[in-house]
DNA sequence: GCCGTTTTCGGCCCGACTGTTTTCAGTCG
């Protein structure tokens, strides 16, 4: 019998949020920050919010209370909630909308559609066109103009860019700036900092003993098409790329604490300060101050500022406000894998498919990273686009790892492998005998993405109960940017994964991070251990690692979790004979 | 609507900036 699709917790989240929209724009106060509080921490909660809501443990979710529970489980068990329809029908249609535009929030919106009706973006631009709007209370002929402004960015929508290929940007600017005489502290802050797989803009922070210089350089490095402001204190800049910089210089002592504000992330930071404001403290980006004596009590430094509040230095990548802080102040906080603990890399092409680099090469470079080993996964037959190799020319290329092997000229071990094909049923595109003398097997998704949910679980299931599947690759066939994941029962493939013994990868590919950061704790406490592979297609992918272990940090992640921190003998015991 | 290292009631993150005002509300990050 066919299960119907339970709400996932993005869908239960989305509704709270809404509920909190349309309460903003009535002008209640403080329910919709307590909505959305809630729908974050359900947003972002490592389990299925049906089972917390069945197993009646939504009380225990931060943010959520008598009220909130109530609506959860109606959404839970009827898939809608009477409350936001009811909010919608006191609302005009499109107000909403309205605050989608940069200077219009809820009170501006409400008089918008109280006193000229406007209904839609359409509307509010004729209005704007017929200068119609600079007369209302609280408007003016410039609102005017910056609503028109603010339609048209709009409609350029604002776009972000992938943590891979805006690392290396932010690194070249972060060292030119370090190599200025005057600049004593320079660090990158914001989401680069906490490493989100996706960057809106650049945030850099330093300290010097002369910031107009610093500004000076800053505003006129190559690649930099525009200067939109440019002060002592903060200078904004745009690349060719269309990347938005932004460059704060501080006070040598506020150091610590401008890098705490301007990490992030902002649910991150109100968090602490409701920690601050306890303690009749207030927490800025100038330092954390006590309001009864008005003496500074941290700032110089990051540690000093959660020091002061009871808590563990976190580390950037935890900052979410996702349950951190609590494991900060229990002593709780997971040991994260570090950024040199990868001993090789399990996934990588190599010219015999759609590689640019030999076997040799790719193991030549895997050694100048320190590798232990590298596992050769390139596709199978199936996988006619990426020149994939039959069991014929597979067999090839294990004679020459063998070969490279004895030989010996690397220090690095090459494991034989391959990315072969979970096909629409859930069958491998190889012949068992051929995987049997294989190393490493990668099992990944490659078409079909349009499967109903359940089919597309019990293709990956299939495949995992196929003895010879070590890995499952990039989990849900996501692509940044640009292609949802598909649809499957996530929860299903990490309980299988678990007892099967098969090992889930986070895919370090630039546009993949695929599981992602969430997904990863979520399988994490689901009792599943992780494989980190860069997919690289020559010897420079291999760096994409980092991305990848960043994702693990990101989900909690520490290097008992994942095969690949073992050495060649330790890790051999993760894969499947 | 939520929540407690001042609490079961009375608060709820903070500061910069803008444009509208003439002392501040609204918006943003």
């Amino acid at each position: 019998m066919e299960r119907l699709p339970g709400m996932t917790n993005l869908e239960v989240a989305a509704i709270l949020s809404e509920v909190a929209d349309l309460l903003e724009i009535q002008g209640v106060r403080f329910k919709p920050q307590a909505y959305r509080r809630a729908a974050q921490a359900i947003e972002t909660l490592p389990e299925d919010i049906a089972d917390v809501a069945r197993e009646e443990r939504l009380d225990e979710i931060p943010g959520v209370g008598k009220g909130i529970a109530g609506k959860v489980r109606e959404i839970v068990e009827t898939g809608s909630l009477a409350y936001l329809a009811s909010l919608r029908r006191e609302l005009p249609v499109g107000v909403q909308e309205l605050t989608r535009i940069e200077g219009i929030g809820p009170k501006k919106a409400a008089v918008l559609s109280r006193e000229l009706g406007i209904r839609s973006v359409d509307d509010l631009e004729a209005a704007a066109k017929a200068g119609r709007i600079r007369d209302l209370p609280g408007f003016g002929e410039k609102t005017e103009q910056n609503i028109l402004a603010g339609i048209a960015m709009s409609r350029t929508a604002k776009k972000r860019h992938l943590l891979g290929y805006i690392l290396p940007v932010a690194r070249e600017i972060e060292e030119r700036l370090a190599g200025l005489a005057s600049v004593r502290q320079v660090s990158l802050a914001g989401s680069i900092r906490r490493m989100k797989e996706t960057i809106g803009d650049l945030d850099i922070l330093a300290t010097s003993t002369r910031p107009e210089e610093v500004m000076e350089v800053f505003s006129t490095l190559p690649g930099v098409t525009r200067v939109l402001a440019r002060g002592t204190t903060k200078t904004s800049v745009v690349l060719a790329t269309g990347v938005q910089v932004d460059l704060r210089v501080v006070e040598e002592g506020q150091f610590g604490a401008a890098l705490q504000y301007f990490t992030g992330s902002k649910e991150h930071n109100i968090a602490l300060r409701r920690l601050a404001i306890a303690r009749n403290w207030r927490l800025n980006e100038y330092g954390l101050v006590d309001l009864a004596s008005n003496r500074m009590v941290a700032g110089e430094d990051e540690a000093g500022i959660y020091r002061a509040l009871g808590l563990a230095w976190i580390e950037p990548e935890l900052r979410e406000d996702r349950g951190e802080i609590e494991a900060a102040r229990a002593g709780t906080l997971p040991d994260l894998v570090g950024y040199g603990s990868i001993r090789g890399d399990l996934h990588v092409h190599t010219r015999w498919s759609e590689g640019a680099h030999s076997v040799g090469e790719m193991a030549e470079a895997a050694a100048a990273l320190g590798y232990e080993y590298i596992a050769v996964c390139d596709h199978a037959e199936t996988l006619h686009i990426a020149r994939g190799l039959s069991p014929e020319r597979l067999a090839d290329q294990v004679r020459e790892i063998e070969r490279i092997n004895r030989e010996g000229g690397s220090s690095v071990t090459v494991l034989s492998g391959t990315e072969c094909n979970i096909g629409m049923d859930g069958r491998i595109d190889l012949p068992d005998s051929v995987l049997a003398d294989l190393d490493v097997v990668v099992a990944s998704v490659h078409s079909g993405f349009r499967q109903p949910e359940r089919e597309m679980t019990e293709r990956v299931v299939t495949a995992m109960h196929n003895d010879h599947v070590d890995i499952i690759g990039h989990p849900t066939g996501r692509i940044l940017l640009a292609r949802e994941p598909y649809r499957i029962d996530l929860a299903a493939v990490f309980e299988a994964a678990a007892a099967l013994g098969v090992l889930l990868e986070i895919n370090a590919f630039p546009g993949r991070l695929d599981l992602s950061d969430v997904n990863a704790r979520s399988a994490r406490e689901a009792g599943v251990r992780f494989s980190l592979g860069s997919d690289a297609h020559s010897r420079e992918n291999l760096r994409y690692m980092e991305l990848g272990v960043a994702t693990a940090r990101r989900g909690w992640l520490t290097a008992d979790d994942i095969a690949n921190t073992r050495p060649l003998a330790g890790l051999r015991r993760f894969l499947r004979p």
